[in-house]
DNA sequence: CCAATAGTCAACAGTGGTGTATACTACTGA
DNA sequence: TCAGTAGTATACACCACTGTTGACTATTGG
């Protein structure tokens, strides 16, 4: 063993770290069962810290849910608005591929933040104020009315489309999933589809006549 | 109390329907809490059945999940393909707008086998094979191939697309929900903009000319 | 060196789920 | 009428998680 006590001693001098791996742990609880079942115990041993300490930080199992529940959406927020508010400022428009490629690898490399953020808004009284659906939005908002996007989209529907269904993907195929390269495949196949889909559709203009008439007289 | 038994009375002939009444529950159960976490004790309350009936159905907690996810899966093929058989027999094409209608209101009327559905082919191993999945996929394919769908979509992805955000949809909703009428509103608005989605789109081409020659290059 | 801090460890009562078993009740068909 | 069936009621041993407490230990700043 490493050190003469049993357990490795911890950043002793650091309890906000503690509180981040807490933090974290709980995540993955959160992604696994479900906010409605997560547990203190099952957080503290797989944040690696005794449930003393964990109860130290969360006095009890609601205030951990809250805390995480919160901090998920914060970090959902940061790590996907975090370094594009220069482009922002700069008022010029967040390319759509780029968007995409961005909310593609972002759902890659974070399955369970994405699945903790659905199972919240979700579960939990959806909270229409969450700032990263909010801003989500917003920003697509934007990128239609300047003349972007077509101005018959629905943003807030289309919004919901892109986003649950780029957020499920990886998981999806996380499920169905045999190498690590496979997955790097999937994911392109995703970014492909997507594009194409919000480029051109998926129906053969010619093919639906009635459905044009239908669904395309209504703006522009 | 209306009779002098304590309980009232199951009709005691018929152990299926009270077999189904527990797999109901179970649904319900299942949606709410996934499938890690069923509980027999809450699905016996639920289904108002006593606990020892459930464990006289299901020997084990495992066998019940197990049951009621072969179930769900079943009830999704019948109750989606059940009276559709006659169209494909005909060997007409499923007109996308009423495969659309009718995703959309069975989302909307079944949220709980959408989700347990969802819950279960996304965390369980996945189950490429489920029969419902595969059937969706295989009547997409088949409508592009004949010539219905553009050339260049990638059928599985789109059908993934399609498929979560229509059965999510009235989740999303219904967590947000205010009134009955305003989730009629919203499902409207979820069937619009998918329809106008899949036939034009949401980008304006000549906005995005770079994306449509990278995107638009590569069959039809 | 000392006190405060951050964390570990062990124990405990309470709650609630699992799986099993047994005695009981009502309804059914032969 | 009588045996079999379907379900009820209840009790029990077992286990896991909650929330609390008290004693302990390593680290740090003054």
């Amino acid at each position: 063993m490493s050190t003469n006590t049993k357990r490795a001693r911890r950043n002793n001098t650091d309890p906000e770290s503690t509180r981040q791996e807490i933090l974290q742990a709980a995540l993955e609880v959160l992604a696994k069962d479900g906010p409605e079942n997560l547990s203190v115990t099952e957080v503290a041993r797989r944040a690696g810290v005794n449930r003393g300490t964990a109860y130290q930080h969360f006095p009890t199992r609601e205030d951990l849910a809250h805390a995480t529940a919160n901090w998920v959406s914060q970090r959902m927020y940061e790590e996907f608005y975090g370094d594009a508010k220069e482009l922002w400022e700069k008022n010029e428009p967040y390319p759509p591929d780029l968007a995409q490629e961005r909310l593609s690898n972002f759902a890659m490399n974070n399955p369970e933040l994405s699945q903790a953020w659905l199972f919240d808004v979700m579960t939990t009284g959806g909270e229409v104020t969450d700032p990263f659906w909010k801003e989500y939005v917003h920003r697509l908002q934007e990128f239609v009315d300047e003349g972007h996007g077509r101005k018959d989209v629905d943003v807030e529907v289309f919004a919901f489309i892109t986003l649950v269904s780029s957020l499920l993907w990886p998981l999806w195929v996380g499920a169905h999933a045999k190498g690590d390269k496979s997955r790097k495949k999937m994911q392109q196949r995703f970014f492909d589809e997507m594009m194409r889909l919000v480029l051109f559709g998926s129906l053969v203009p010619e093919r639906h006549a009635e459905l044009v008439e239908r669904f395309g007289g209504k703006r522009t």
